[in-house]
DNA sequence: ATCGGTATTCAGCGTTACTATGTACTGGTA
DNA sequence: TACCAGTACATAGTAACGCTGAATACCGAT
C-alpha cells in the first residue's frame, strides 16, 4: 500500500468500519471483505481485527459469538448507542477537515 | 485537540502544509499562523516544525534562510518539483478516500 | 528590567496501521 | 487418508506521525 494512504487511514479507517457497522452488524472477516469491495483492497486482515479489539474495549460496539457452518465461530459486532455518538462526532470531524482540504485544493488550481 | 482530529491529521497535515507551500513559499511560524486562520487552531507549533524537518529531509522542499527585523532568522520553505509530484499524489490519495467516505456517509442516512 | 511577540528546535509519549505469523474449523479432492 | 483452499480470529514487533512541554534566542515596548 502507498505510504500516503497508510498514514491517511489513521483515524479514518476506524470511522469507515464504524460506518459499515452502522448500516448493519458484521464480523471481522466480513468487514474485511466489505472493505475490499469498496476499493480498499490492500487493508490487511490483522489491521481490521486489531481495530475491532480497540473499539470493543472502548465500548463502542456490542459483541455476540455466532456459530458458523464453514469455519470457526464468528464474532459479530454491532454499533451501540455510544458507538453511534462516536460515529456522529467522526463525521463532524471528517466534514470539517474535508472542507478545509476542499478549499486548499480549489485554491491550488 | 480532539483525539479523532489528532489521528485524522496524520497523513493529511503533511498534505495541507505542502498545499500551503504550493501557493507560495513560507516559513514555519507563518505556516502555523496560516493554519490557524484556516480554522486549524489547535495545531501545536512543534508539530509544524517537526513536519518541516521531515519534508526537507525527503527533498520535497527547498530552504532559504532569510534575516528578519523582528526576531531570529526565518527558514523559508518552497515546494520544488519533487514536492509538486508528491502533492499531486497526495490529492489523488485524498480524493480516493474522500469518495469512499462520501459514499458511506450518504448510505448511512 | 521585564514582558510579549517573533522564530526555531528537541526529547519523550501515545496511537495507529502494517508485516508476518500462528491457530483452528470445514469441505472438497486426489 | 492426506492435503489444500476457504473461512475466521489473534498477536508480537515495527515504523510513522502528531502532541506535550520545555528550551533557546532575538527584538521592541512598557
Amino acid at each position: 500500500m502507498g505510504k500516503q494512504m497508510t498514514e491517511m487511514l489513521k483515524g479514518t479507517l476506524e470511522g469507515i468500519v464504524l460506518a459499515i457497522l452502522a448500516s448493519q452488524p458484521a464480523y471481522g472477516y466480513e468487514i474485511t471483505a466489505r472493505l475490499r469491495e469498496q476499493g480498499l483492497t490492500e487493508i490487511a486482515e490483522g489491521t481490521v481485527y486489531a481495530l475491532l479489539v480497540r473499539i470493543e474495549q472502548r465500548g463502542l460496539v456490542d459483541v455476540e459469538k455466532v456459530a458458523s457452518t464453514q469455519g470457526p465461530p464468528r464474532k459479530v459486532y454491532s454499533l451501540n448507542a455510544s458507538g453511534r455518538d462516536y460515529l456522529d462526532e467522526f463525521w463532524r470531524t471528517w466534514s470539517f477537515l474535508a472542507d478545509r482540504l476542499e478549499q486548499l485544493h480549489e485554491g491550488g488550481k
